[in-house]
DNA sequence: AATACCATGTAAGGAAAAATAACATATTAA
DNA sequence: TTAATATGTTATTTTTCCTTACATGGTATT
């Protein structure tokens, strides 16, 4: 429960998700434009985003990669979320599905550490003088 | 190590730091000019905070509250630090300090996410559209 | 081949957020 | 009382982000 009220807690600014994403605020509007995600917006109109969007928008990249267009990649979004609340309803222990997505999640996570850690050029700068 | 790196990576604009922790520019700038934190900058010079840096300012205030001036609490940091050092540098399997150290890190975190969601005002305004 | 659509690039103009710097001030300490 | 601390406030400048509109290379359709 506070697991998943953290991951969906919008935080992020759109500079930061286009550094964990690497798609353009072009691309990261384009998609919420189109429904794939909804991202929170501060008074002054600014969005913010959760890593539950971040995961989102890594799914998108790798689905269009595989040459999935726009509404198939909805359709997915809404087959999941479908599966999600058919979980919720009947809940016992843990799923066979639910583990899976709770490992998918974790990759997920993982991949994005990778793409910061690694993948400099992108938020290498950010660790300069992060002094001692 | 993947967990210390995720707390580490600098992610949030000031203006999330100062709802997360209730503290005004002002006193987050000043802590930081006192080296109480220090946060990386983006290219464009903007602060950005990782959520260790949210662990320490709020412990900040909590101490600031106990009366503790600056120095004291530069001192407090300084020795904690210095113990991380040794704690480390004689790896056993896992210490009662870490202990410790890690329940008080998780205390932290339920701390945040308590002010964030019950503490309305704040945060509640960026659960609004989040639509369905 | 011509046309239409899709996903993205790019540019303009404006608004909001954040930076620095300087001065003000209430409380505490000497 | 005077000095030092911690914070507020204001002004000015940069940076980031927003929306809107138009351009464009690739695919699919006819």
């Amino acid at each position: 429960m506070s697991r998943e009220f953290r991951r969906a807690m919008p935080l992020l600014p759109i500079s930061m998700v286009m550094q964990l994403t690497e798609l353009t605020a072009r691309q990261i509007r384009y998609y919420e434009e189109h429904k794939l995600i909804e991202p929170a917006r501060s008074e002054g109109n600014r969005r913010m985003f959760s890593l539950d969007d971040v995961d989102a928008l890594l799914e998108i990249r790798e689905l269009l990669d595989q040459g999935i267009n726009m509404a198939g990649i909805k359709k997915v979004f809404d087959m999941r979320k479908n599966n999600n609340y058919v979980k919720s309803s009947n809940k016992m222990a843990i799923s066979d599905s639910e583990l899976r997505s709770i490992l998918r999640e974790e990759m997920q996570q993982a991949q994005i550490m990778q793409k910061a850690s690694i993948r400099q050029g992108d938020l290498s700068r950010f660790f300069q003088a992060k002094g001692e």
